[in-house]
DNA sequence: CGCAAATACACAAACGTTTGCACAATCTTG
DNA sequence: CAAGATTGTGCAAACGTTTGTGTATTTGCG
């Protein structure tokens, strides 16, 4: 039963079950795609057939026929952050509830990531023809190739902030809105010196960070520059901004970060100069990723919803590949307090 | 510009290509190929044309063709538990790092989750060829199924425990001796009540398992089956196992947990009835996932180095797929210490 | 200069489907 | 009971590649 491949399976075809029920190959196609000009009887026994000798249709003849994949391609792409996917547990969740909410529409799922960024990479992915549709998780440094590429490529939906520029369709958090709730919390539990722990170049931290900015000036603090820290997403940089924040002298009173990651930095790094949250400095992180309740103490956080959110996406984005333009969606982000901010 | 697919593209063929440069389609597909039938000039100047106007071949064609795929599948089969892949870092860590091993060589990668298995799931993945090889990431409760299905298919990789009937290719931990080790350290602590959370019943977990109670047995400490705590991998679970655990009056001085997960919930019970890690129990989890080093206190843990994991995975994948019927690997484990078992 | 060998390319047949069209068999209906 | 309508099925062409085979053209050598 071996063949000439060294592996012993033997694939069947179309014309395999053709033979079996004494029909034609067209009437078994017909059949397993529940063509009603297939007599229900006829469609059930080929059904049957196909079903106990395990016969699937082979997909590429099927794609290459019919010019549709049954795919969706979910495409990370790393600019800036290479090793951003292993340390931040949001992207992952992101591809959990992707991936549940493709499956469920009977796709399947082409993972993509893109570790440094070519030029005309998005057209390489869209001329492969491998997927009927694109979704990014992230913009990393793209938006400007995303533009470019939305402007022809239509089924496609962008996790990130919705820009001023933006020509493509997002799908995101009111990132502006999620700095303002956190920081406005810490305000009302009466900290005054509150820093901010982000890379604002990034297009949804610099919205975060607008936020920050905005609930600062409504109440009256004025922002003091030793408070705000650039910090990348990775854990050993975050960690050196922490220590950096803290040996400034800048005192800060209450944190707000841009991420969990960012924020559990900082609290180990309060340790280490034999201080603590929320005793010390009350924080804040943002993503509520799912072991913000786990650490001690366990983290205050501003949460996306990322199953309504992975929803919302592929929603779109089927909307879309079926020509119908629908415009992106920003979340209202809510926060979850726990006892990391004195909560 | 548009078509009547109501999108802006214009898919290029190998046709288009073989116009443009006045050669026919054989030609173009060997230049494209390397083929060294075409001479090096004619060639360049082929490769030259189709890079600048974003052409690249068609990659079903290509595949109904040659038979094969350029892809491998990652499957996470969910048997018994349906949302550890959101809980648990570990399979998202795992798929990042097979994603990398994958791209490295020029694969697409296709995800497959599947959330409750069906009789003859494997086989269907089998016979869809849409991939050259499988990786499956856990063993979940689908043992019998992958022994049947790599009786007939060869290139497919399984992560996880090798069992003493296991006719299927694994890569994994030696889990019998991360759990001794672990044990062992508490022991060394002067440890003498160390109990065990986890569920042995899954491959993996009773591995582990056994090592814990080789440790104890060596070191002449009989196992105390109050001791011993069953404990599902989700968060919830494990937290009221960890509950029950502590309000049982079996008054342990150290734990083992059978993943980071679990024993993050242990410490979060500890402190609801005021006691603390390492205090009043040293704690050691299993995995040294991510966040480990970010909780507090950080978590001493059993590290499986995945990056090494995926790297040994895909390569016996890629062994398999071409015939050369490589056997699996079991990796030694190492004990991170961390401040959490009161190093 | 003549002929074989080498070179550079093209033709056409697959790969496994889907589907427009044609056709045979059966069923209405006037 | 003839003729049109309906029903069930099959033929064959396409989808975009790769590759074995065939054929002009060039090159090498005696």
């Amino acid at each position: 039963m071996t063949n000439d491949n060294g592996s012993k399976v033997k694939r069947l075809k179309m014309a395999d079950i053709a033979r079996m029920t004494g029909v034609s190959i067209s009437t078994v196609s017909r059949a397993l795609a529940g063509s009603p000009l297939i007599p229900e009887a006829t469609r059930e026994m080929i059904a049957e057939v196909a079903r106990t000798h395990g016969y699937v249709v082979n997909p590429f003849a099927r794609g290459l026929r019919m010019k549709k994949t049954q795919t969706v391609g979910v495409v990370i792409p790393l600019g800036h952050e290479q090793r951003q996917l292993i340390s931040d547990p949001f992207f992952l969740e992101m591809i959990g509830h992707l991936a549940d909410e493709i499956t469920l529409r009977g796709y399947e799922i082409l993972l993509s990531k893109i570790v440094a960024p070519q030029k005309g990479w998005i057209d390489a992915l869209i001329q492969a023809q491998r997927t009927d549709g694109l979704v990014f998780i992230g913009q990393s440094d793209q938006h400007e190739a995303m533009n470019a590429a939305s402007d022809y490529f239509e089924p496609m939906v962008v996790w990130g902030a919705h820009l001023a520029d933006t020509r493509y369709c997002t799908v995101g958090t009111d990132n502006e809105l999620g700095g303002y709730i956190a920081t406005r919390h810490l305000i009302e539990k009466g900290k005054k010196r509150i820093a901010f722990l982000g890379d604002a170049g990034l297009p949804e931290i610099g919205q975060r960070h607008q936020g920050y900015l905005r609930a600062l000036t409504e109440a009256g603090l004025s922002p003091d520059p030793k408070l705000d820290a650039p910090a990348h997403v990775t854990a050993e940089i975050a960690s050196q901004a922490a220590d950096q924040l803290l040996a400034s002298g800048a005192e800060p009173d209450g944190l707000f970060a841009a991420s969990d990651v960012i924020a559990m930095e900082f609290i180990k790094a309060l340790t280490r100069v034999g201080k603590g949250a929320p005793g010390d400095v009350a924080v804040i992180g943002f993503d509520d990723s799912s072991l913000a309740p786990h650490v001690t103490p366990p983290l205050t956080s501003v949460r996306q919803d990322l199953t309504e959110a992975a929803r919302l996406m592929i929603d779109l984005l089927f909307k879309r590949m079926e020509g119908d333009l629908a415009p992106g969606v920003q979340m209202r982000p809510t926060l979850v307090t726990r006892a990391s901010s004195g909560d």
